[in-house]
DNA sequence: GTCTATAATTTGATAGAC
DNA sequence: GTCTATCAAATTATAGAC
């Protein structure tokens, strides 16, 4: 078997908290979540948690890169990664705690380049705006999208709806946060005139 | 004088504490910033600044609502709101610290009707999004915004844009959040299909 | 109105036994 | 690897003097 040894028991009890950690924010939420309660609910004592993790704040952007891994496997391979972007956003309804965990840690760690979670956002807004610019660079190329937009503009613009939209669905659970994404996209590709 | 009484009185210097702290928060930033620290800056002690706020969160959100009210008063009173809302984000380049607060406070607030801050943000956005979509509305007649196109969701989503931009400004301050706003304003107005 | 002093907790992190 | 016990702070909020 390929998991022996303690280094891949090691990685496997740390997916396997973290796949726990997952459900137990989704439902629960994220009010400032103590390291305690997340270890009650995957049967470990605080500090036989922490042994997993580094501190609190690696232990919540784990949950967040693990998160990411999990809707990825989700997302439909062939789909362009726009509407990969908008069915994540549609998932997102169903879990709340998860909607405020990113963005609470999103707010805490774009501002300080200190925090654990700093890179974690660097990367995923790097990554996925360079995904989505090159898929709009393709529409664009078919004449789906006007040639005067700026793929890397729109590619931004697209995130920040997506993210800005989980705060007023915060504030009213009946938005709908994946609609008002597509309405962007969709006024993209409807635009005829040519806007930088 | 109208200022003459011990309700006159507090007023004014509850004005003057909100004045000196939004210079503070702007520049220092608000890293989960204590009651202290704005005491200091205030030249008041910790208990002194909080005999005039019930408690920190009614203070920080206190700081919110005098932003507003700076804001609105620096704006053109007879530009569109959204062109007024486009100069507010330009300006908020200016006050990082300010930026951090709002969207640490709306994260944490809108998640949370207990939160004392809850109100502020449910009557902020109402109160945008319906004038947004008027001013929306209006340039609809004129046929500027193509009709097919819902006012109150374009509303949505330009407040969204706005709010999710400062995360990537935050992430790379190099950004220029005010121009993606207007990205996505131009793709309204050059829309020509009817997307709903 | 403002201060000093302190209560009241909470909670992240670590040391060390098993 | 996991637990028990404890440390070490950091703050908010309040009581009460002046």
């Amino acid at each position: 078997m390929a998991q022996r040894g303690s280094y891949a028991k090691g990685v496997a009890k740390r997916t396997e908290i973290l796949d726990t950690a997952l459900d137990v924010v989704a439902r629960n939420g994220f009010r400032g979540t103590s390291v305690k309660e997340l270890a009650d609910s995957v049967g470990l004592s605080q500090a036989g948690l922490l042994h997993y993790f580094d501190s609190k704040d690696e232990l919540f952007t784990a949950i967040l890169r693990r998160r990411d891994e999990v809707d990825l496997a989700l997302a439909d391979p062939q789909a362009d990664i726009v509407e990969q972007l908008i069915t994540v956003i549609r998932h997102n309804a169903d879990v709340p705690g998860l909607v405020q965990l990113f963005a609470s840690m999103s707010t805490a760690a774009t501002s300080d380049p200190s925090h654990a979670a700093h890179a974690y956002f660097v990367e995923r807004y790097a990554s996925l705006r360079t995904q989505a610019a090159d898929a709009i660079t393709i529409r664009q190329r078919r004449g789906e999208v006007p040639a005067g937009v700026d793929p890397t503009r729109l590619a931004t613009v697209l995130l920040a709806v997506s993210d800005g939209m989980q705060i007023q669905w915060m504030l009213d659970p009946a938005t709908d946060m994946a609609e008002h994404v597509e309405l962007v996209w969709r006024l993209a590709l409807a635009a005829v005139a040519t806007p930088a």
